[in-house]
RNA sequence: UGGGAUAUCGCCAAGCGGUAAGGCACCGGGUUUUGAUCUCGGCAUCCCCAGGUUCGAAUCCUGGUAUCCCAGCCA
């Protein structure tokens, strides 16, 4: 764990409400859950919900439940079950004991919808989806009753029954509870909690036919789970009074210190598209090469780009929990990262955009061998040897042949440092019939190496490179933003904001020492960026560098 | 006059009647064989606006304004 974790705890109106809880002894233990739908991979989003549920627990010497809210079948999938499994456990947190599915109370749901039959708080409905919105009303004006809600108990119960059976076809009626069809919040008025779905569940099979809806299945599932505090985004402020209102009327579930949920504002990132749905259509579209593509926020996204499971915490606990709509520039999930690999990542030299160098001074035949150290501030992370010779690669962006006094790289007739190596000056360079420099010719200052010209010359300049024989081949994706538009989730369409250069490939070189670079390894090339090697698609045969952050420029 | 929420520095965010924390970003100085790191310093007389209460208000009251959410048999 970086040191990052270990610093104060985070505060917000959550955990105040939560210590008054302990204090006024309303409850003495807490108890969260994290209940994703799986109906896709989870996202950046989901880490600060999954960050507050189990950080929570963590602090407080609680519980936090893993719940899959898998009340529609047609929408999920059992491979989103597992993957969220993998992020939440690489994220680095462990849920509760079982993972928990709100399926595992369809039967418990259905006779707590049996319940409120009886007590003549729930009816069957054949009016269908338009109308049932006709008679919902708007915002402004009230809704009217259904003809079928002052059916009498018995048949209701019959009614429910059938379709459980599989009577009714899908859309032909649902069992709605009976609220008020006046009521200002639009979610009490009768709303349906439950309809008919011929589909197969990934947990239950064919056993159902019937599904219960998100508004009567939450709140109950916290209920039998025992969950004190039951977080979730803004979004779900009206539908608390729905929540609620079905606990209310429910026998099991009167206890004074029975959960209660509260919101808090969901993570908007700049230039990422924090919806499910929205990535989801990335995917399909191929825009992306899937839901792991390096450029998605979501975790396994996050992951392969290089991003360590510390900095997503440590993410999520700078922009803190509040219920205020944000837009939390990138410029902080950069510097998270950044902070956490600057101090842990070893060093090491690539060339994305090679150019050849020869040292006309240096022997030919030689090659000598330099210790560089693999950390330039931390001593004890040891050195790494690096090949010298006469011939070597340098960055095409690292000479001009003309340049004014502000460019700090190798210049025609002058000198500039090689990392951790000699002195240098250009002298020529070859040019192919283009116009582009193939090869640079150069003299070294054979007393340079660790130590400055002894004449008390200044080299300004430091450029990295590799050796030419002993270089080995590398892939480097560059990446960039999804999107060009700051909010793309606003755009009409989203073909309008694509950042084409989202990914840039460059075939260059690196140093030996990586040649095993293991996958999700990340290193620094100094001058360059933080990399780390593809999950996917590195091997020693072919290399693969993920840029994760290119190093913070403030040069203009 | 549908209802529910939110308004503190460019972006986040503390603050809970006693006289504006912190982070990111930004701007300067220093160190440096990464234009990186590190380091030193700067960065809200003011808290959406207008009144009011108070010895004292970002915090309390009144009235405005702006923004977000709600009319899926989605979650």
């Amino acid at each position: 764990m970086s040191q990052v974790d270990t610093e104060v705890r985070p505060s917000n109106f959550i955990r105040n409400i939560i210590d008054e809880d302990l204090e006024t002894g309303k409850h003495t233990k807490v108890h969260t859950r994290f209940p994703p739908e799986p109906n896709g991979f989870l996202h950046i989003g989901h880490a600060k919900s999954i960050c507050l549920n189990f950080g929570i627990a963590q602090d407080y010497q609680g519980q936090c439940n893993l719940r899959f809210d898998d009340t529609n079948p047609e929408k999920e999938d059992i491979d989103y079950v597992h993957s969220i499994q993998e992020d939440v456990q690489w994220l680095g947190f462990q849920w509760a004991g079982e993972i928990c599915y709100s399926s595992n109370y369809f039967d418990k749901l259905h006779q707590y919808a049996v319940e409120l039959i009886n007590k003549n708080l729930a009816y069957v409905c054949f009016l269908n989806s338009e109308e049932t919105r006709e008679y919902r009303g708007t915002l402004k004006v009230p809704g009217k009753n259904s003809p079928y809600r002052d059916s009498s108990v018995v048949d209701n119960l019959a009614l429910f029954e059938r379709m459980r059976l599989g009577e009714f076809k899908e859309g032909e009626c649902a069992l709605r509870a009976k609220i008020d069809m006046a009521s200002p919040f639009m979610c009490m008025r009768d709303p349906i909690i439950y309809r008919v779905r011929f589909a197969h569940h990934h947990q239950t099979g064919d056993k159902w036919c019937i599904y219960p809806m998100y508004d009567f299945t939450h709140c109950i599932s916290d209920a039998i789970e025992n969950i004190t505090h039951s977080l979730c985004t803004l979004e779900f402020q009206d539908n608390r009074r729905l929540y609620d209102w079905v606990l209310d009327h429910l026998d099991d579930f009167q206890a004074d210190n029975r959960t209660r949920q509260y919101e808090f504002s969901r993570l908007n990132l700049e230039y990422t598209l924090m919806s499910k749905r929205k990535l989801n259509d990335l995917v399909v579209n191929n825009v992306v090469t899937g839901w792991d593509d390096a450029r998605m926020p979501t975790i396994a996204g996050l992951r392969r780009r290089g991003y360590t499971a510390a900095s997503i915490r440590e993410f999520c606990k700078r922009i803190g929990v509040t219920k205020q709509e944000n837009m939390i520039e990138v410029a902080m999930l950069d510097a998270c990262i950044r902070e956490e690999l600057n101090e842990h990542a070893p060093r090491a030299m690539a060339v994305i955009n090679p150019v050849k160098i020869i040292i006309e001074n240096y022997p030919e035949a030689k090659i000598e061998e330099i210790m560089a150290p693999v950390h330039p501030n931390i001593e004890e992370m040891g050195k790494r040897p690096l090949a010298f010779s006469r011939e070597i690669f340098i960055d095409a962006d690292d000479f001009r042949e003309e340049a004014n006094k502000k460019y700090k790289r190798l210049v025609q007739g002058k000198e500039v440092r090689l990392r951790n190596a000699y002195v240098i000056k250009s002298e020529r360079c070859d040019k192919d019939y283009e116009g582009n420099i193939t090869t640079i010719y150069c003299t070294y200052d054979d007393e340079t190496l660790g130590k400055n010209p002894s004449d008390g010359r200044k080299v300004k300049g430091v450029i990295h490179w590799v050796e030419a024989s002993t270089a080995k081949n590398a892939e480097f994706r560059l990446f960039d933003r999804l999107f060009t538009d700051v909010n793309p989730a606003a755009a009409d369409s989203i073909e309008d904001v694509l950042n084409p250069n989202s990914l840039v490939i460059k075939q260059g070189v690196v140093e030996a020492n990586l040649m095993h670079a293991k996958a999700e390894k990340t290193y620094q090339f100094e001058r360059e960026g933080y990399f780390c090697a593809d999950n996917k698609d590195s091997s020693c045969d072919h290399l693969v560098f993920n840029l994760t952050v290119p190093l913070r420029d403030t040069f203009a």
